[in-house]
DNA sequence: CGGTAAATTGACTGCTCTCAATTTACGTGG
DNA sequence: CCACGTAAATTGAGAGCAGTCAATTTACCG
């Protein structure tokens, strides 16, 4: 394999930044790739690459195979998947240091979910080729994936406990307490999601979020600070979950 | 290590049946082991060991490490988590060819859920030290434990899509659905599940499961055929999703 | 056969969905 | 900078669904 067959059509919509030099990535520490030495990522490897996508736009779409996952450096992508009544799902919310698209590397296997950038998203795309050719190389590697697997497992897992059990307001509240736990932002400032996209969180109606966020405004829980930005009242919340 | 290092209490209230010959497994091709040549089992791993549990046993409790995972031969096991609120939610349920308790292999991890015994089930218990050496022997194992897990994830979002999303009716045809897949039973005839598990798998009352199932009878969807067996209409309920 | 647990059913309350009408927010183009 | 159009958020009203509490029946195990 040369240079030539490297050719891979650009993610729409997404604003190339660049060829990825992993050996000399500054947070590979934190990546699929810790562990792996510099001298990892020879020439032969299809290459890998960096995006930024805008808000709003698609990495992937269900029951494509593009034959690249991604790893996330900064933002939060949203993982949706179709029900029988054709209605859009979030399963996961996934966050920096996450890799999504993992069950490309099962050969065969088509993307489980529709994944789409909420806020600008800045992401590695990396080859399923080039994971392959590192796992024979490099052992180390399958566990680095292993781990991030068992992490979205447990993320599923607390996603049913938290997000689909009670009713809507113990939900919403364990809604918002996620977001500001992931959050970056100081004084429990966390950029809040859509109204339709929390309803296809929690599953429920896009009205019965509104109500209870209003709810949660007049209590003094919730409060906006900017366009999008939310300061929320920590202990409340979880005074709410008992 | 040599053998005295070996013992291992018994798992309580399941019948030992005796140590894995895993060299000789009948059913090797299927389990995690797919793979791995007959002589990779060398005397100075621990020793893997065949147990069945009966009906309602737990094989191990959320919180707990008891440094072995569990590979699904026969039978199927509900893995409970805690809500805040102290109730339990099933968030799986796991079959034949399943391996459980696998967030062991990263140190210090603890059991995510409290693994129940549905019918009567029978399993091998490996412990994590022979994972560990065997992995590092035989590269090919961490592919076939990334199988199991993505697999599992693939559960866990069909689980948040059918069973956590829409009015009760519709997730208890989804789940109805789902022991009628996953059954071995002939004709359309599954094992019922108890009203308590069904309610903490798609998150109601019992109270509502049992009306929901009640008018299912009553319009011969089901059929009881024999105490715990019932026959379900596959087209009628397919029909309900949409 | 008795005791306990599970399942069933009713009554009632409260929550959530749907439909609909407004209001607000936001990006575009004049 | 403002006007406009579109999409999102908010709020109301009504119907239906689901939770709780309670009583009763059924199933099951020793």
């Amino acid at each position: 394999m040369n240079e030539s067959t490297h050719k891979r059509i650009y993610c729409t919509d997404a604003t190339w930044v660049g060829r990825s030099d992993c050996a000399r990535c500054g947070i590979r520490d934190l990546m699929l790739f810790s562990g792996l030495p510099e001298t990892a990522f020879t020439s032969d490897l299809e290459p890998i690459d960096h995006f930024l996508f805008p808000a709003g736009t698609p990495l992937y779409q269900e029951g494509q195979d593009e034959g690249v996952i991604f790893t996330i450096r900064k933002g939060l992508i949203k993982l949706m998947a179709l029900t029988e009544k054709g209605e859009q799902r979030i399963v996961r919310l996934a966050g920096a240091k996450s890799a999504i698209g993992l069950e490309l590397l099962d050969a065969g296997n088509t993307y489980r979910h529709t994944a789409i950038a909420v806020g600008d998203a800045d992401v590695c795309r990396i080859p399923v080729n080039t994971i392959d050719l590192l796992n024979a190389r490099f052992p180390t590697l399958c566990d680095q994936i292993r781990q991030r697997l068992q992490d979205q497992l447990d993320r599923a897992d607390e996603w049913i406990v938290n997000l689909a059990t009670g009713p809507a307001k113990l939900r919403i509240a364990n809604l918002l307490l996620f977001m500001l736990k992931h959050s970056t932002g100081q004084n429990d400032v966390f950029p809040m999601l859509g109204g339709n996209d929390m309803a296809a969180i929690i599953g429920a109606s896009p009205e019965t979020v509104s109500r209870n966020i209003a709810d949660l405004k007049r209590q003094g829980v919730l409060e906006k600070v900017a366009p999008g930005r939310y300061r929320g009242d920590h202990a409340a919340l979880e005074a709410m979950l008992r």
